[in-house]
DNA sequence: CACGCGGTGGAACATTTTTTCCATTTATTT
DNA sequence: AAATAAATGGAAAAAATGTTCCACCGCGTG
């Protein structure tokens, strides 16, 4: 699966020829292997007092190595680090191939797993950029919330619905703001202190949803953000912003990290709830 | 709270002043929180054509900010990224949050990354178990549909409301089932040979759906259901039957496998039907 | 012990990268 | 609609960085 890396063979390679190494190249040799990490942000300059020699050492020490020179070694590191960094990004690409090269139509299972392998990266990146921080005050706020009103217009309204239908097994009342009979202002009329709002949007930001901020901010009632970073218009209205960065492929938004957020915080949040207050009834089956 | 480094402050900074800033340097204030990690290791014209911008507004940008230029931002960024990486001090930052989310409780971080691991391994499944035949013949019968109707409830409402949104792209008509007012018989009514049923469904099995695939049936209309397995009651009553098992953590079902398999089957769908899905339609009055 | 050979470090040189400056375009205000 | 301010992009200047050259050194060998 991992394939090697450029930079992980030249570690080996440096391994190997280590023995045969003067001195001070055997200096730099140890010095790359110990912080092999930070090499890619490091100049010629640090690392050579760090191995404790003369810059053209390095530069030597690359070019022994078979490069042009220190800068081209260092782009090894740089881009195994890039590459680890944004795994998505190749996905994306192979996908966008995969449609490109349209001859004779593609096979639907084909864009599926593609589809699949794209959500796969969207999840890892959500798990590895979560704020932790940012997740617990979600769950605290909605812990303390006498009512919960989700809002999310379009492409989010089913996640809102998901959240809403979710939330309706705790004891807190839930609203689910639908705009149904063009009632998006009244049903939001009655937040106020001690509440809270949900709201879910991505660009472009739905201005129902701007607007049911708003007025929870005015009325006092807590904002949790679910969006897709930390600009736009969603971060001057929310007390607490969640990011989902969605992978879109073939053009198309995902929704399914999104989707693996809001259940996760759901079900820290009836976790929370179960330890903390003691009359919530363990349900344990929450199935349709 | 977990050690502030100034990148954060930065970044901070940056979304507060996001609104305000003029259009190049929003770009290259977007460009830097979608790639905050890779920053360290990018020069300015890599950033710069990233963004979209000449490199100098990457410098102006900089200086906005209270920096000479683009490099003494980079070294934020840079000095972030080795203090992270050094291990006495991200070590020391761990067990103090360890410490500080006991005391508040229980680490909803800790178990928002176990489900999100339950949901990637869910999505592994998907993958592997995928009847690529019958993916085909899915979006082959809804390709050939004249009205689609999608019914799930509690639970699955959610995705069924997803898919009717998604549907909406299509030329095809769409009637997402939703039993409000009570009148689900008079929703599936009109369903008629040369239609669709998209049914989901979970154990224990929605009376509601299944009554819909019956109805289907009787009127000649084809039923796609979206379940667990091949046996149980939706197996009969449905024309093609897509598996879709969901990793479970803290006893609680997870939808993202099912959400993801929805939207392969969209993607595959408005493929076939040579649509091109524009990914940001702005649409003034009803964008999301 | 002198010779040569590879290794080393200083400094000049070359290159790349960043920054500044300014002319031009674009938006805003009166 | 004119005036004014702000933003933008190109290009030249400045700085930083990387590379090469060469004199020198130390060690092993003849």
């Amino acid at each position: 699966m991992a394939k090697r890396s450029e930079a992980d063979a030249l570690m080996s390679r440096i391994a190997e020829a280590f023995e045969a190494l003067p001195r001070q190249l055997q200096g730099v040799a140890r010095y790359l292997e110990e912080h092999r990490s930070s090499i890619m942000v490091q100049r010629v300059g640090e690392i050579a007092e760090g191995a404790g020699v003369h810059a053209s050492a390095v530069v030597r020490f690359a070019q022994r190595f078979g490069y042009s020179g220190f800068s081209e070694m260092q782009a090894v590191f740089r881009d195994a680090f890039t590459a680890a960094a944004s795994p998505s990004h190749s996905y994306k690409q192979r996908i966008r191939s995969v449609i490109e090269n349209r001859a004779g139509g593609v096979p639907a299972a084909e864009i599926a797993s593609r589809f699949i392998d794209a959500s796969r990266m969207g999840l890892d990146e959500l798990a590895a950029e979560l704020d932790e921080a940012r997740f617990q005050q979600a769950v605290d706020t909605l812990a303390a919330a006498e009512n919960i009103y989700v809002m999310g217009v379009r492409r989010s309204f089913a996640i809102a619905t998901y959240i809403a239908y979710a939330l309706q097994h705790t004891k807190k009342r839930v609203h689910l703001v639908s705009g149904l009979g063009g009632m998006f202002r009244e049903q939001l009329r009655s937040m106020g202190k001690g509440d809270a709002l949900i709201a879910i949007s991505f660009p472009p930001f739905g201005k129902e949803t701007l607007y049911a901020m708003r007025v929870a901010q005015q009325h006092h009632a807590k904002v949790l953000a679910i969006t897709e970073s930390d600009l736009g218009p969603l971060a001057r209205h929310s007390d607490i912003l969640l990011k989902v960065k969605e992978g879109s492929a073939f053009a198309f938004r995902g929704l399914t990290s999104t989707m693996c957020l809001c259940q996760a915080l759901f079900v820290a949040l009836a976790y929370k709830l179960e330890l903390t207050v003691e009359e919530t009834t363990s349900r344990g089956e929450y199935d349709d």
